[in-house]
DNA sequence: CCATTTATATCGCCC
DNA sequence: GGGCGATGTAAATGG
């Protein structure tokens, strides 16, 4: 059977079969009342509660509460996880280096331990990024502007990187940076910073944002430093072929 | 019993588990070779695998592959998760609002359920922070610069919010921002959106990046733009109070 | 290995 | 609720 459970184990129990998991790489989920400690980027502890955890067999440890998106306490793959008995109870640690950090987790209660044999060679499939934005932008420039003819993508400069350096109908230079999501003054910012780079060598160059939307706030930036705004929603995801439904309609 | 497990459980028997367990609020954990749709901001499609189901009672869903920090899909509490059987086959289906989004779970062959009624009151108590490291400034400016004072903390400008507003030993103004981490071209960006704004006004501002270490990149970037760099690795964590160790080492 | 950029980012704060 | 910035951001990508 791929999941195997060990109902309400003590601590020696529990480290038994932790430790087999480990060794065989399997995927361990335990039901605990536990305490949690956290040393490396910051400092952090939590106090005692029922959480469930998850040990990955490449070393990805999580600690999760009974609500909340993301693990209150994590450690990403790489490192490596142990189970042990310290004074009575059971304890999980997970560890690395680069960043050197730990995640220390006393097990009050264990209620139970499920190790799960798991074999999954699929990879996630998936379409809509600003990757394909860009190849859709590189194909159709006309949709940006009339006359705008892409020159080069992702061009190096001193600075980082431009999403597209093109050319407009009267030849001037455009640098143009795209966001898939609503744009921030951040977004602004790196074009800004393009754009005045480029100003160096040759100051008739324009600056073009090119994202589904905008603030007030970054619309006004753009304004006030001559550069445009293109709000391009729609970048032909069907044209791309997005994943057909694959499961009946609910 | 905090925790109940039903083995390999038939299709109707996973739908009946998971409503009762939704119904009283509990977090639910599955192990079953299953496939995933997701359909929202992007699109995504995950083939037949083995993998780790989360569902807790604020709308939480988990997808979690046998390694990888995240999940290859989820849904963010907020939203509602629902078990069907649909063509012999349960399904779980996680869906929200704003963004509308939805996470199809089809469960070919369920390993086993485990249903954990948690009680948790305890918060995540966290210390070295960035808010940590802006009080540290604010009672020890002269950690930056001698005889810099600091005017205003979190100062709002027209096109966003300036970490500290200084005057240095001449009673010059300073704009000062902070980073907990090394500092990256975007924060030399905001820095430098600060300043030039600051400018219209005074052009005698100066501008100053705080961080604990920043690329040659980053430095070179100031050096040619007349702002400065000041590195601050260590701000007393220790006396600010750093959680004590709460667990036996290791 | 370092530096940079993206993300279904998430999260929290403040308006 | 929108806008904005921080995150123990993590992960991919390129040098």
């Amino acid at each position: 059977m791929a999941a195997q459970r060990v109902e309400a184990p003590d601590p020696e129990a529990f480290v038994e079969a932790a430790k087999a998991a480990f060794r065989d790489g399997a995927v361990l989920s335990v039901q605990a009342r536990c305490e949690v400690e956290y040393e490396g980027r910051t400092n952090g502890y939590l106090d005692e509660g029922d959480r469930l955890l998850v040990a990955k067999p490449d070393g990805t440890f999580l600690v999760h509460q009974p609500t909340g998106h993301k693990p209150v306490n994590w450690m990403p793959g790489g490192g490596t996880v142990e189970a042990r008995e310290s004074e009575g109870d059971a304890v999980l640690l997970a560890r690395r280096t680069n960043p050197s950090e730990r995640v220390e987790t006393r097990l009050h209660e264990v209620y139970g331990v499920t190790r799960f044999d798991a074999e999954d060679g699929a990879t996630y499939e998936e379409s809509g990024t600003e990757a394909e934005m860009h190849e859709y932008i590189e194909a159709n420039p006309e949709e940006l502007e009339a006359g705008l003819r892409i020159v080069e993508h992702e061009r190096e400069t001193k600075y980082g990187f431009v999403d597209f350096y093109a050319v407009d109908d009267d030849g001037t230079p455009v640098v143009v940076e795209v966001k898939r999501i609503q744009a921030t003054l951040n977004h602004f910012d790196q074009l800004k910073r393009y754009v005045e780079l480029y100003a160096e060598s040759n100051d008739e160059v324009r600056g073009m944002l090119v994202a589904p939307s905008a603030s007030e706030r970054v619309k006004r930036a753009l304004r006030d430093n001559d550069l445009d705004f293109v709000e391009l929603a729609e970048f032909g995801l069907d044209a791309k072929g997005a994943t057909e439904a694959k499961l009946t309609d609910f």
